[in-house]
DNA sequence: GCTCGCTGCCAATACGTATTAGCTAATACG
DNA sequence: CGTATTAGCTAATACGTATTGGCAGCGAGC
């Protein structure tokens, strides 16, 4: 039955030592977990049984500040309410739990990333992972002195991991040339992320080996929303006739869904008229009617290696920024992809 | 230009105090902010731009040990992966991060409440908003020392605030009634969280009151997804044709998507042969085609008044747990309802 | 000249924990 | 029996900040 010292306090190690009668030191030597501490068993007992029978909680934030460690991790991403990023976030919060660290999650709509990052440091943040973010916060001299592990943009000076992005572009459109689809539309927004960027090139590498030219009037470049995919496909579809395409790639679930909104409401068939395939393989996309042909980029498993490979960084001392191989992605193939008709 | 005293240390108090030629406790006098701090304009200005030139950020933890407070706040949801739910926590961080504070958002499913609570703990979080967890996390005598804010729950013992439930439900059911249904259907999590009791007791206050029966084999308890709105709705096209509705009612957008793609997927006419209506007003919502008609409910809004709420709290000491009127919810007409046909 | 009151600053302490140097007692060794 | 070694513990200090009591110095008032 916990019984407090005094209800209005929390219950430190000072009084868990009093109530073991040892000192304040052995108590955090016995309670520190640190195994190699010369404790009697008889003492470490004692000194256990008191820290549960007061209820003893450790504060984070006091061992912090000795250790010079917060146990903390900051995140950001572009957009969380693009399900792709909550995903990476969900994956790193996942590993982080596991070893003791807390998340802070950042969205750099809602709040300035140069302010998040003050934000972050202010709390003495052990690491940072950045995803989406493009050159927009590496070519801040800002991050100095933090660790930091990027998803999806390689670099030089820090260490990160990457899915398969290049190939997913390829997939996509191996999947499209395959069903035989000629006239085809590319449709991705304009930043300068490296993992979009990829996408992209891997898409046009397969269009060029199979001789397939996509001019730019089918060539899309829009917000990585469902507003801006269905901005695109608008657009597309209003092409004369001979000019309008048969199947479409965009970059970004988020995009595909907007596209396949505008087919719908135009009355364009999809698959009949109109092949669509997105990347990522969000939830959203089995929610549609038809089921998103899609791409899928594991991003829980990225978040998830991200955040061990900055916690090993944490741990272990420095590790080697070695790139890695890409994380494979898949072709998911569902119903809004189908053969190209006369 | 920011020179550092040691590159490899955060710049302190001392240190400013060093360059400014005072005492740390002078710094930290005019550096808190404390604008009845005694201080002479001549010394306050030699502090501040000693602090400039070194680029000092103070340490929150450190702070957040003598203060006896951390600056954070943590929220708990039960599926972050829902859109409103995330929206909630959004709304949350905006107004913290205004404030200074951080926001800890935890995912039920991800981490357990008891684990994640203990977390919090053990960061010394200031307060936490709790939202769409029912009894659950209440029925714990665990949040004692917490000052706690619900949302969509109302208690004796915390503050909340919470949204039109009950109207929520009327609306939906007045819209389809007004249409001229009358074989109704419903569909909705079994789970004992309060705001979504009220939606369900809104819609059969309406039904009532209209003399309109809702038998037992038109209601579905579902788990509030998607697929669980595919279940539902599955189940509801498989009735004899004189028993099947010609509406129905789902307590959770979510829902309302999976049942909106099991008619498509069976043919069923939307809004022609089944309308459909739904309730949070999620940006899916307007992704679907048709679009869905909701009842929107402001999750942003919510979660930006518990934030202020419990921001109140912890400012001004105790405030008034006075229940406060619920916030206004509002029915959205677009394309998966439309008039009863013979 | 003395007290009084005020201004402006600082020394000291506390917050809760980790860590190190060192002390005591017991044991091992010659 | 004396000394070196070790096990087991504690006192002291540090982490970076906030806060308080008090100390100089100074001008005013008598």
């Amino acid at each position: 039955m916990p019984t407090r010292r005094d209800a209005s306090r929390p219950v430190t190690t000072h009084d868990v030592a009093r109530r073991a009668g040892v000192s304040q030191a052995t108590v955090s030597l016995v309670l520190g977990g640190n195994p190699r501490a010369r404790v009697s068993a008889q003492t470490r007992e004692r000194v256990v049984r008191a820290a549960r029978e007061l209820g003893y909680r450790p504060n984070i934030l006091a061992r912090g500040l000795v250790q010079r460690k917060s146990y903390a991790i900051g995140v950001m991403v572009p957009d969380l309410s693009n399900p792709f990023f909550l995903d990476v976030v969900t994956g790193v919060q996942r590993v982080a739990a596991e070893a003791g660290y807390a998340v802070l999650p950042g969205d750099v709509r809602e709040v300035p990333p140069q302010r998040h990052l003050d934000a972050l440091r202010a709390r003495q943040v052990d690491g940072l992972i950045l995803d989406g973010l493009g050159a927009l916060a590496l070519q801040e001299g800002a991050l100095d002195d933090l660790k930091v592990v990027l998803v999806d943009e390689p670099s030089e000076r820090w260490p990160g991991i990457a899915s398969d992005a290049l190939g997913a572009g390829r997939l996509a459109a191996e999947h499209l040339v395959g069903l035989g689809h000629v006239r085809l539309a590319f449709a991705g927004p304009a930043s300068d992320v490296y993992g979009l960027r990829m996408r992209e090139r891997g898409f046009f590498q397969v269009l060029r080996d199979a001789g397939i030219a996509l001019p730019s009037e089918r060539l899309r470049r829009v917000p990585p929303t469902v507003r801006g995919g269905m901005a695109a496909m608008k657009s597309l579809l209003a092409l004369p006739p001979a000019e309008r395409p048969t199947a479409c790639f965009c970059a970004v679930d988020l995009l595909a869904a907007g596209a396949l909104k505008a087919c719908l409401t135009a009355g364009v068939a999809v698959p009949g008229e109109m092949s669509i395939v997105g990347c990522d393989d969000v939830e959203l996309a089995r929610v549609l009617t038809p089921e998103l042909t899609t791409v899928r980029v594991p991003a829980r498993e990225l978040g998830a290696r991200a955040a061990r490979l900055l916690l090993r960084q944490l741990e272990d001392g420095a590790a080697a920024p070695r790139p890695g191989k890409p994380i494979p992605v898949k072709l998911v193939v569902r119903g809004t992809t189908g053969p190209a008709r006369e």
